[in-house]
DNA sequence: TTACTTTACACAATCGATTGTGTCGACAAG
DNA sequence: CTTGTCGACACAATCGATTGTGTAAAGTAA
């Protein structure tokens, strides 16, 4: 009947793990006692506590989380649903919330939803019976409406959006303040004399990309400048894609003397295409991308980006959610966290002329890699 | 008493999950005709089978995944340690690892030991009681001995290393073939026409770095060469190392036409300290990489380099695993799966000379990337 | 019609931990 | 000596699903 039995014959080699049951009987006492005890409840004695303590100790005693769980109704997991775990930027995060989750007494399951949205709904449904505490999500690129996760909802089951979010305020999010990004890169290619600074954006469909372009006329118009639509170029974001584009901006009567990519594909393929034209980076055309790539510091010149605090993100994410969770019973207010980017200043876009001013002012506020 | 109760106030905002218990009192039927019809037992008729599926479907009824696995023993979830989640090779595994998985029913739980063998030690602790039906281990740098996984023997829970492994025919592993792998370099070096080919080797208390080596000296041999320890760079891998590795190579009587690095850091420091030198890649001197790390085919020339076939890796650990957590009750012989690596022929290492002919060739055994 | 199979389902124990309520003894106050 | 109080622990139900064994009804054979 029991799928295990005690004193199996193989218990030599394959023996159980003790339960509370077991130390129970050991002890001559009951198993109310055994889990008051190591749960410190008031109602066990001093003495006790030591015996039962000691007791599991020697007999190496792990708590079973899922029985524990079913009892509680709550486990100790929480679930990850990410488009895919590849690239820098979700790895990382994932790294930032396994961290974070580790720390505070929490394992993290982890779905790939393959950027299809059928995926992510199979991800939830097998998240809900895994019985998690809560969920973290980027969502998929094919994520048009989010009613599967008003499941989640419904099951009471805390929720927090990350990097690619629902927008509205009655949930919880984690972003990169993206508009500060381009913001930030924008004013930063302005400062080192560039009057003429062209955008290559990504698809505007996606909030982030929006953003992006958002904070490039921002810097724009705080320095004085037309917003001139023919300096936005509209690309998926590819290597070939920046070549392409700087191809096309060159071939205006009046060509930028700097690029702000809103990636850094699309930015290596536009200095590669640069070199190929006989043009100077920085010195004719400084150019600045967007992700921090890994790469960005292996070309030659380093091309200067916005690093987008991935780890951080995570951890950002995991700390709201358990608060989410520890709320419990009160209702809690939905919140929306955004990070400052970090823009990383390096060779693509340090005028020489100004390089030794402009170093030291990029040094005093962020992060400067040759 | 129980800590969610039925028919609570809050009901309507927060329903509880159904049960089996909840079908059962629907369909006036006891709860082990539910789950014997769930799990299509022979002993349920056709009819009542066909009113339970339909009545699940209506309620959207999910199993409690911790219930069933604490009365089976044995639930749907496998555990991953790895050192970190990062870089390249890691997070490709994982998602090798998450995609097979899932596709066999199973969720992962993932943990990063950090590089830390206490840190490994509380991750297997961790997952043993999130009760887990197997792991997949890839060694931290600083585990010396593996005794901590003796509790996982003794608990009869599967295991399986990969890429950092225990060496022995008592223990599953998957691996790259890192002997092939330097030996298909090299030999493509030496087909180049090559005659005096380097090698920057890792530390050799690493037998992925070993192997490399043992590789490279099988090709020198089978082409007749000799083996020059001169010829040998014994580095960290480290980027700088290998601007250092060349200057040193430089430096000999007889300097070297053809470098082959175990790491792709090192390698890209030998290429961009080779122009810095005046010399041309790869006419003047032909370099190959090892790791297929993002930035190699950014590069110009892009790098010759190996690919470790990481997803392949964890696609074969977790069929490795099912098939011994399959086998339960039977005794499952350990069994040892060397991946064949992949060589990418590119820019960095193909002679013009011989271009159109080996390009050929190239393509014809391995992906070529321009 | 009697006896014997099958078919189709119910009963109840079980996995391991949690927790509201009950109980027993000791000790203090009256 | 009695009633009250408090400390320390036991009883037993419970979470949701699984499964060996029991059993009533229907069907088959003799």
């Amino acid at each position: 009947m029991a799928p295990r039995k005690k004193n199996a014959p193989d218990a030599a080699t394959t023996s159980s793990p003790v339960s509370m049951a077991d130390l129970a009987r050991e002890l001559n006492v009951s198993m109310t006692t055994i889990s008051r005890a190591l749960s410190d409840h008031f109602s066990i004695g001093p003495a006790m506590k030591q015996k039962v303590l000691k007791l599991a100790k020697k007999y190496n005693y792990q708590p079973n989380h899922m029985a524990s769980a079913l009892r509680k109704g709550k486990s100790k997991l929480l679930g990850i649903v990410v488009p895919y775990i590849e690239g820098r930027f979700f790895p990382s995060v994932v790294h930032g919330i396994e961290t974070a989750a580790s720390k505070a007494g929490y394992n993290v399951i982890i779905c790939q939803s393959n950027e299809d949205v059928a995926q992510e709904r199979r991800n939830l449904d097998s998240l809900l019976s895994a019985q998690v505490a809560g969920v973290l999500v980027s969502l998929s690129r094919t994520t048009l409406d989010h009613k599967h996760f008003d499941k989640l909802r419904s099951r009471g089951l805390p929720l927090v959006y990350f990097d690619r979010v629902v927008e509205g305020d009655n949930v919880n999010t984690v972003v990169l303040d993206d508009r500060e990004g381009g913001y930030l890169s924008t004013r930063h290619l302005l400062a080192q004399g560039c009057r003429r600074v062209a955008h290559f954006a990504g698809p505007q469909h996606l909030n982030i990309y929006r953003n992006r372009r958002q904070g490039y006329f921002d810097a724009l118009r705080e320095a004085g400048l037309p917003e001139d639509e023919s300096m936005v170029i509209y690309t998926d974001m590819l290597q070939e894609q920046g070549a392409a584009g700087l191809r096309q901006l060159l071939a205006l009567p009046n060509p930028p003397d700097a690029i702000f990519s809103a990636g850094d594909y699309c930015a290596l393929g536009a200095m590669q295409e640069a070199r190929r034209q006989g043009l100077r980076v920085p010195e004719d055309l400084a150019i600045a991308g967007f992700s921090n790539e890994a790469f960005t510091v292996v070309t030659e010149p380093n091309i200067t980006t916005v690093d987008q605090r991935c780890e951080e993100m995570g951890q950002a994410a995991v700390r709201l959610l358990l608060e989410v969770i520890d709320s419990k019973g009160e209702s809690f207010t939905p919140r929306q966290v955004a990070l400052r980017p970090e823009l990383l200043v390096r060779g693509s876009s340090l005028r020489p002329a100004l390089a030794p001013v402009a170093k030291k002012m990029a040094a005093s506020r962020a992060k400067t890699v040759g």
